[in-house]
RNA sequence: GGGCGAAUGGCGGAACUGGUAGACGCGCACGACUCAAAAUCGUGUUUCGCAAGAAGUGAGAGUUCGAUUCUCUCUUCGCCCA
């Protein structure tokens, strides 16, 4: 028997797809459509196994849909924009645009190797000013829209590099490069209002029944809706501020407040400008991080004023004002009011400078206050040392009546508040999409006029080891237009923003004058399909969502809700870590098994430990290289084995087993090709027509039904079931014609999860005519004998077979005959029968 | 601290709307072929028990004729947010 020759055959099917050009694909208003989408990947230098299990699923659902007759868009770019490139150009003195190019050559390269059913004409990349320029284009859309402005912000800024630094490069306080204790800064930074959009992406969140429930969760906390009340603060005893505004979403709990506390930044603080002690303060609070964890866990402190506060409910009690470093300027009015009492935070400052901790919640109607010690008490209950809104149930009643109150009597006013905070989209960094933007003399933002885009990025010779690339480079960054000088925005575009429009960018690659077509997206947006990894749950996709709902703002010929109608997130792929007797980590190539034991292979003596399973990183050397597989075992195996040992949404485990029993069953599956060709030739006589008919149809069945709840491991072992029941069933038991009918749709069914092996042996059964999914008939579905449980006391006793359709009392006479069932029923009192037509009988006996 | 999810043999996992728990694969054991090994093929493989049988889906309760599936409490683990 000839051996199955995966690298050839491999090799000429992909040939044969690039030059046929076979999964271009335009559009036809004939036929449905269908767009899948797998997150595209930063070229990093290689492929590695994330990136094969996500164009693994994709590809097997871009298939079947093909073959089930849809249009389909299933395209591949590259998010090339990004830190790595600029790292490496620095630590190699390399051109970041050369190292992504020569990258992306060598990852197209192991792609096309998969297999993938990819349409490469529609490829793009985003650190081309072919691509940039839209995205220029598009922020300036938005700047005349009003959804661009420039605020001051803070910023991680590391004094050494002078830099700065994104959350995840702040590790413990300090620098990730240079160690040195970060800053916070404020900074002139540009921001995409995606605030203004809260509470349409909060909503149309429920229209996404095809999103995972735990990513809408996640983008709901995150968008972190909350419904308050404004209130006013009479200030006593200053002739400067009257009054001080805060947000809060427990007013209910005013009689409680014992201080206020407002930020830093907030506009009382220019009354202060001069006081040495606040500014010292100040300067304090800039030790502390940017994120919101660092500033929970930071130590509260404040800065007491000489004001006083009065609560406006009852108009007599005062309390004193703070400013403290746990509240920030940019959520809610950047003041809030302290009830110690009801909030731990508020309690930790209270306790800390000696404030009043005042109870106003019990846990019964009339009851006394609740004690409150070390921890904040934030259940429910009922409010008490209230005045007049003793009694009310809190939180619910409690709060809804306060504000009630407040708006009454004109104190406040209720607010929906959101922890969404604007889209920082400056980044000062060299490889990004310059921000299309000039500066006048006097420092006036404008737009760069249409006809200079794109602003590219200028050839930098050595980029500098601090400070901001594009900062640095005069030529480029002073210009003239019309004899009046001005000088360039030298930071660069987040590289999200990139990424929240690419899936536009796919249905018209080659646009010139827009980012895209709007008749090629009315056809083929939204995405009916996107897949990829869920640590994107959150800002990729939110920012995706939010840039067609900016796009689609005061805009005739452009509606869309949300860009992706389904979304699909897949596991990681991990495997076992070892470690040396000295308890550093040794990567699986270093290994070999003698004995069953595990063993370091330079030096066979040395035993490994085996660590547990985890997601392959770098750090753990615990990454297998996908090309290496391909080389050794093809493109099917992979695919085989990246699907079949868990659900595609959930984490898989590679092993050199699996990998190795995939390769196997190729072969296997390629020698039962062999064996079912020559019986097809020989042509027998005889003809057990149903059983295998049966079988292909029931087969077509589940995998279809797989294929549609992404099932796509179950389909794996469906494929062994085929494979043992061909291989025990065909000896001489069909007709050619009979035979070819049923192999024929096994072999389409088979196309998306091993395309080349399955169009391989469709090829030598010179099957050329158009191909499509088979359609299972039901009339094959339906077995003419079942087996029946017998249950005594809803234990299983025995099995029946019998023909479909039997009725209860043919069973019934059936289980008398059968002396291991009969057994149990003699001289016992029947008191209950339940009959389940072809399924199940179950007989109640008396204790 | 809050939210979400998960827990099934030695391992990964399967089980449609409550109706034969353990499909399929890995591993392991035995056998065939071979001088031998690899490869390949075959048989077996939840646990206890020689067997009949009994127990069994993280633990405990509940609903039901019947629960891996539904409800409640708890334990452990994972993810996200703080």
């Amino acid at each position: 028997m000839n051996r199955y020759n995966f690298k050839e055959v491999e090799k000429n099917w992909q040939t044969f797809w690039a030059d046929k050009k076979i999964f271009k694909t335009k559009i036809d208003q004939n036929k449905k459509k269908f767009y899948c989408l797998e997150m595209f990947p930063y070229p990093s230098g290689k492929i590695h196994m994330g990136h094969v299990r996500n164009y693994t699923i994709g590809d097997v659902l871009a298939r079947y849909k093909i073959l089930d007759g849809y249009n389909v868009l299933h395209p591949m770019g590259w998010d090339s924009f990004g830190m790595p490139a600029e790292n490496a150009a620095r630590q190699n003195n390399l051109d970041p645009k050369t190292w992504t190019e020569t990258n992306i050559a060598i990852m197209k390269k192991q792609l096309k190797q998969l297999g993938l059913s990819i349409d490469w004409d529609r490829e793009i990349s985003t650190c081309t000013p072919e691509y940039y320029k839209h995205q220029q284009k598009f922020f300036l859309e938005l700047y005349d829209k009003g959804l661009v402005y420039r605020k001051e912000q803070y910023v991680n800024w590391d004094p050494v590099d002078e830099t700065v630094l994104a959350n995840e490069q702040v590790i413990d306080g300090k620098g990730w490069r240079s160690g040195a204790q970060v800053e916070r800064r404020k900074l002139n930074q540009w921001f995409f209002n995606i605030s203004k959009f809260s509470n349409e992406l909060l909503e149309s969140l429920e229209d996404l029944d095809n999103w995972p429930n735990k990513v809408k969760i996640m983008q709901k906390n995150w968008l972190g809706k909350s419904i308050g009340c404004e209130v006013k603060f009479k200030i006593d005893n200053s002739n400067k501020i009257n009054e001080i505004e805060c947000f809060t979403t427990r007013p209910d709990t005013l009689f409680g407040m014992s201080f206020l506390a407002v930020s830093i930044d907030h506009p009382i603080s220019k009354f202060y400008e001069n006081n040495k002690e606040f500014n010292e303060f100040k300067k304090n609070c800039s030790k502390t991080g940017t994120t919101e964890e660092a500033i929970a866990n930071a130590e509260k402190i404040g800065f007491k004023t000489e004001l006083l506060a009065i609560n406006p409910l009852n108009n007599q009690h005062k309390v004193p004002v703070y400013f403290a470093n746990f509240v920030l300027m940019d959520y809610g009015l950047g003041a809030v009011f302290g009830c110690p009492a009801h909030d731990q935070r508020d309690l930790d400052f209270a306790r800390k400078y000696k404030l009043e901790v005042k109870s106003v919640i019990s846990n019964e109607i009339n009851g006394v206050p609740l004690k409150v010690d070390d921890k904040a008490y934030t259940g429910s209950g009922y409010l008490t040392n209230s005045s007049f809104l003793n009694n009310l149930k809190c939180p619910d009643e409690s709060i809804t009546k306060t504000i009630e109150h407040l708006e009454k009597n004109k104190l406040g006013k209720k607010k929906i508040n959101f922890r969404l905070k604007d889209w920082g989209i400056s980044r000062q960094r060299y490889w990004g999409c310059p921000i299309p933007i000039i500066y006048d003399k006097n420092g006036k933002p404008k737009k760069v006029p249409n006809e200079m885009l794109p602003v590219e990025l200028p050839k930098i010779k050595k980029l500098k080891a601090t400070g901001n690339p594009l900062d640095q480079e005069t030529e480029w960054k002073n210009i003239s237009i019309n004899n009046e000088n001005y000088t360039r925005e030298t930071d660069t575009l987040d590289t999200f923003v990139d990424s929240s429009w690419y899936f536009l960018r796919f249905c018209s690659p080659k646009n010139e004058n827009y980012g895209f077509n709007f008749d090629d997206s009315n056809y083929w947006m939204p995405v009916d399909q996107y897949i990829g990894g869920v640590e994107h749950a959150i800002l990729h996709l939110l920012y995706s969502r939010f840039f067609v709902k900016a796009i689609s703002y005061k805009n005739q010929n452009f509606k869309l809700d949300e860009p992706f109608k389904g979304l699909f997130t897949q596991g990681m792929v991990c495997h076992e870590t070892y470690k040396d007797e000295n308890g550093k980590w040794v990567s699986p190539d270093e290994i070999d098994i003698i004995d069953g034991k595990k063993v370091l292979k330079k030096n066979h003596s040395v035993k490994i430990k085996v660590g547990p399973t985890e997601s392959m990183s770098k750090s753990k050397k615990n990454t297998i290289d996908p090309q290496l597989i391909i080389d050794n075992y093809g493109a099917d195996a992979v695919r085989l084995f990246i699907l079949s040992d868990s659900p595609p949404e959930k984490d898989v485990q590679w092993s050199e087993e699996g990998i190795a029993s995939a390769h196997k069953f190729i072969q296997k599956l390629w020698n039962l090709n062999t064996k079912i060709t020559n019986e097809i030739n020989k042509d027998h006589k005889q003809d057990t027509e149903d059983k295998i008919s049966k079988f292909t149809n029931q087969f077509i069945k589940k995998v279809t039904d797989s294929l549609n709840n992404f099932s796509y491991n179950v389909i794996i072992a469906n494929l062994h079931e085929l494979y043992s029941f061909l291989f025990n069933e065909i000896n001489e038991k069909y007709t050619k014609k009979t035979l070819l009918l049923n192999y024929e749709k096994i072999l389409i069914v088979m196309m998306p999860i091993i395309p080349h092996l399955s169009n391989e042996c469709l090829k030598l059964l010179n099957i050329n005519k158009n191909i499509s999914w088979p359609r299972y008939d039901k009339k094959f579905l339906v077995e003419q004998y079942v087996n029946i449980v017998v249950q005594i006391n809803g234990k299983k006793r025995g099995l029946l077979k019998s023909e479909r359709n039997t009725k209860q009392e043919e069973v019934e006479e059936m289980i008398k005959k059968e002396k291991n069932i009969s057994k149990y029923l003699t001289n016992q009192k029947i008191k209950k029968k339940i009959f389940i037509p072809n399924k199940l009988i179950n007989i109640i006996i008396k204790e």
